[in-house]
DNA sequence: ACCTGAACACCGTTCAAGT
DNA sequence: ACCTGAACACCGTTCAAGT
């Protein structure tokens, strides 16, 4: 037994890491376990279900993750938040992590968890909303970083689709360590408590 | 002159419609128009480029629509609202155009209009909430309707990771045309109005 | 069960050359 | 200015064949 399923879906994530979704092939996937190509259709039907299957990977730990249990007991909107931030977290710990969760795993995968322990806490409206602002953000705070590092920043203008101003070199985002933190993670806080300040007046 | 950059960007957008992101290829909208593959580089430098082109025709009507003007004079949350609501239906008009605008013009085109107008409405963190919120609905609209078009559904289980329940075919949806209302809309609005009882909640 | 090697029908992009 | 034709270096997927 040379490679196992999970193998394969280890070697993608480190190759999607490495080389981004966009380079991240069949045949990258195979050489980066010595394999040839043919070889991963024996462990995965196809691309776009390898593609799931490290969607589910990606967010498998959220809703276990040490924040997320921290704030156990706490009430339903504080839980929601943290499960939220959490999940930013998870998404972009591995690059264009939003783009193959938000894709992927439109429906049948490992965001329904988090999707139903969500609307446990806040119902499912409050659920669709919280958790698609947070794929769109991180998605576009992906989107900017990428682009960033290939110097196609537009050079004023404060504009931008949303999760990023210029203002990124902010000194005030030093807790930063190069991986997106700072000014663009509190634009996302601020976005989240908009909706469930918007949950909590809805649900009095 | 036998095209111009309008007449490229037309004949992608007709291939979009017809066939899907997915198979919207160069060469494909190449001969929707009658020419070699490489007459398209001289229009247009790349395909990352065409598809921002594509996104700014999707996206242009929404900001001087009916439905946009008629609101005008209300106050600016039931403004927000309408373009909110017109900008999903622009995006939800051709195939994958939540996907091409979501990703094509993460910052730099004609969605920058939107979230300017949106800005001037209801300040820049309700902005983004809005606008993100949008973008994520729409493009899992968009999924799961193709799933549904080739049969993929999951067959129990309410869940989904949003935007359709398994009651599309709720009869009181028909005002449908097969296009993606009814019951899918009424989750978009409820999502839109917790977004802006957030925004009304926090600057009263 | 797991893998090889070769093939099929595609991609995006470049480039000399035509008119 | 606009286009052709050919090429380059890739894709995802299939399939007979090996062990």
């Amino acid at each position: 037994m040379r490679n196992s399923r999970a193998d394969v879906v280890a070697a993608a994530l480190r190759v999607l890491d490495e080389h981004g979704l966009e380079n991240c092939s069949m045949r990258r996937v195979a050489s980066e376990i010595g394999v040839q190509v043919s070889a991963l259709y024996h462990h995965v039907p196809n691309k776009q279900s390898l593609l799931a299957l490290m969607a589910d990977e990606i967010v498998a730990g959220v809703l276990h993750s040490a924040a997320v249990r921290a704030a156990a007991g706490n009430d339903p909107l504080t839980m929601a938040r943290a499960i939220c931030l959490a999940l930013r977290d998870a998404l972009l710990a591995v690059r264009d992590g939003a783009d193959v969760v938000a894709t992927a795993s439109a429906f049948h995968t490992g965001t329904i968890a988090i999707e139903q322990r969500l609307t446990e806490l806040v119902g499912p409206d409050g659920a669709r909303t919280l958790l698609l602002f947070s794929f769109g953000h991180a998605q576009s705070t992906q989107t900017y970083l990428q682009a960033a590092e290939f110097g196609a920043l537009i050079a004023g203008a404060g504009a931008g689709d949303g999760a990023a101003g210029p203002r990124d070199a902010d000194p005030a985002a030093s807790d930063d360590g190069g991986s997106g933190r700072g000014s663009v993670a509190e634009s996302f806080a601020r976005g989240i408590d908009i909706i469930l300040t918007g949950i909590g007046a809805e649900r009095p």
